[in-house]
DNA sequence: AAGCATTAAATGTGGGTGCATAAAATGTTC
DNA sequence: GAACATTTTATGCACCCACATTTAATGCTT
């Protein structure tokens, strides 16, 4: 109703805005020069591992992620074709998928979790980010 | 250092992924429902409108919003192809383009921008988002 | 059991984004 | 002032994403 709330609103999306771009980027950023694997395919392979049977459905997978389901099946496609993760028939629901990581995906998750958590840490404790000049205009 | 510690990380992560994505997607379904126009565009023109010579050079207008160069060069390109906003040369250095709103631009501007807040205000005042039961995945 | 709706996942398609590069104009150095 | 570097915008390209549709399997109703 009031106008100043109306302010309010709209810098809070801009900082909400702001500070998704930025961490999502320097994630994206790191995560692929640092271990060759994109910010969604790390939290596919991380949700999977930190699963309790380490084997779940795409649709128990797409639940804790933010993306939609065609996204999902092309994600699990691309680790799959990279060595990352297997694919098996349920036998319960011949329907549904298993979707489990392979030994190199558990290896290439435990060197690249580092770095997410650090990439996090260096974003989410600082509230506002002016300085990082990086080379690019992801900023 | 602390496990307890990477664990808030994480999920300060995944809930700044979850308003993110959330908004965003609510923003863009109603902008693009009601008025035709994308989010991106429409930040363009907001930013555009509430300049105080309504008149920007496409460096200053990328200064104000989160999309790279080029993205922003493409934005501004569909503006202009739908009549929403047109290009003009700067005098002082030939390499600028100088953007601004037309009347049209202007017009739908005034129709969107009620929109946009009142998804900004449904989002940004609840602490969680479960129950929005849409027709999409879209969550 | 047959027919129809529903669910799970994959694929076709179009759109938006970022990076690298190109093209044009300006600034700088000698 | 000529050559080179820098800046500003546009474009080629590849990638990822969401929506709609397809294919296959399951559930339900009669």
């Amino acid at each position: 109703m009031t106008p100043t709330r109306d302010v309010d609103l709209a810098s809070r999306w801009r900082e909400l805005l702001a500070r998704y771009h930025t961490l999502s980027c320097a994630l994206d950023r790191a995560l692929q020069e640092g271990h060759g694997i994109g910010m969604s395919d790390f939290e596919a392979l991380d949700l999977l591992i930190d699963a309790d049977h380490e084997k779940l459905r795409m649709q128990d997978l797409a639940a804790g992620m933010y993306l939609s389901q065609s996204a999902l099946s092309r994600t699990i496609a691309r680790l799959e074709s990279r060595g990352l993760v297997t694919r098996a028939m349920c036998s319960d629901d011949r329907r549904a998928v298993f979707v489990a990581p392979t030994d190199s995906g558990r290896a290439l998750h435990t060197q690249a979790r580092p770095t997410h958590r650090a990439v996090l840490a260096d974003h989410l404790d600082r509230p506002e980010g002016p300085p990082r000049p990086d080379g690019t205009q992801c900023a």
